[in-house]
DNA sequence: ATTGCTGGTAATGTATACAAAACTGGCCAT
DNA sequence: ATGGCCAGTTTTGTATACATTACCAGCAAT
């Protein structure tokens, strides 16, 4: 029952997967601010897991930027400024354009037919008085899987994990209306028709105008800085 | 006098580092052909030293998709198709056409120079009766370096550094014949206009192009697969 | 006062021992 | 014969001890 598709920390999990969840909250909960020393002793103390999960841990977290490493080669908490934030959807408008170029051209009935299933039920979340954001971002995610899965591309799909920030997505969907989140299902929509009639153009264009729209969403929604 | 760009066993480097430099280089090489398994311990006595560091690389390599995990969690060596390096060509021209507009924007009088001066170098190289492939090459991934590093963005070195396979390069390179690295140097040229001009615009078309053509170079040289 | 050295301290890098999980082969029941 | 189950073995995951390197404070010399 529960959805557990953002999942903080799942007990279930290995002690690195553990470690990773973990320290990446503390950063993107501003437990950790920018410039904060990760150190992997004190950081195995707070998880409950030995330096070498935590070392792993640490070491994804720097691949995916969230820690950069010091000249001397201590790790510390990297430092987003909104510059880099456009710089994070700009890349993902070109990738995940890219991918649903990709998923027009191989897209199966059966992934259509899912696409078409999981945006109804976004439709549901949002047709409410209250939209339901918990379920509208879950599903968001899902069909964004979805055409991941369906361009085919393991490389594409390596460099998006570490390039879409649930918790980025969360601060901007928070602030959506209801008109905003009716706008980005109906967008959903025109993708699915661009996959059908296997428009590689048409649906990367739809793709990157949906992930720059989402860019300006949350640039509006934040304060400054 | 081994020209050692690509550097496969740097003593100097950290134990982690010759790990990471030593297995790749087996992979490439075709020593562990696509689907052996990849066993630490085994991995450990060949490089020489203990599983940690050898784990270690593992992961980077994993992250760059030269090893996939098997549902159980062993990892063996990676099949790239001719369709696994199309889209990795693919994905260069977008990201580094991307890095050449940003670099555009950016460039300073000092890295331009710096680019009119390791261009020089490589036009140099292939002006020659005998082109000098080696030393085109080294000062052809030096031009590319800078622009990524005009470009001022950490994210795109990242994504770019597993994507970049100097490996791929070479075996394309030594197929090249006098006329095409000529037109590689050629389109180094334009690129620093558009850098100079600040064209944004001009600096990705010609770099998508430059890439492109690479692609087509790898295709027409490798025998079918 | 500032620079450069130097020793101690604290962090990361590496090795190794132990725990847990996954594969393999063979046996048994159908 | 075939499919599923069980024990042995192999392999990865984790913990910990040790080695090495970077940091920092304090002092000395200019």
């Amino acid at each position: 029952m529960p959805d557990n598709t953002t999942s903080a920390s799942n007990a279930a999990a290995s002690a690195a997967d553990r470690a990773y969840a973990e320290i990446r909250g503390l950063i993107l909960a501003g437990d950790a601010s920018p410039g904060t020393p990760l150190r992997e002793e004190a950081l195995a103390d707070i998880v409950g897991v030995s330096r070498t999960p935590v070392r792993d841990a640490l070491r994804r977290l720097e691949v995916e930027l969230y820690a950069v490493r010091t000249p001397g080669g201590r790790l510390v908490v990297a430092d987003w400024d909104s510059d880099d934030v456009a710089e994070i959807f700009a890349l993902r408008a070109m990738l995940e354009g890219h991918a649903a170029a990709r998923a027009a051209r191989r897209a199966t009935p059966a992934q259509l037919a899912e696409l078409r299933h999981c945006n109804a039920a976004i439709e549901a979340a949002v047709a409410i008085e209250q939209p339901d954001v918990a379920r509208f971002l879950a599903e968001n995610r899902r069909f964004h899987d979805i055409i991941l899965s369906a361009s085919a591309s393991a490389r594409l799909s390596t460099m998006l994990a570490g390039l879409v920030e649930q918790p980025i997505v969360r601060r901007t969907a928070t602030r959506y209306d209801r008109a905003d989140l009716a706008r980005s299902a109906h967008e959903h929509r025109q993708l699915i028709q661009a996959f059908a009639a296997h428009d590689e153009d048409w649906a990367r264009a739809v793709m990157t105008a949906h992930i720059r729209r989402a860019l300006h969403a949350f640039q509006d929604a934040t304060p400054s800085k």
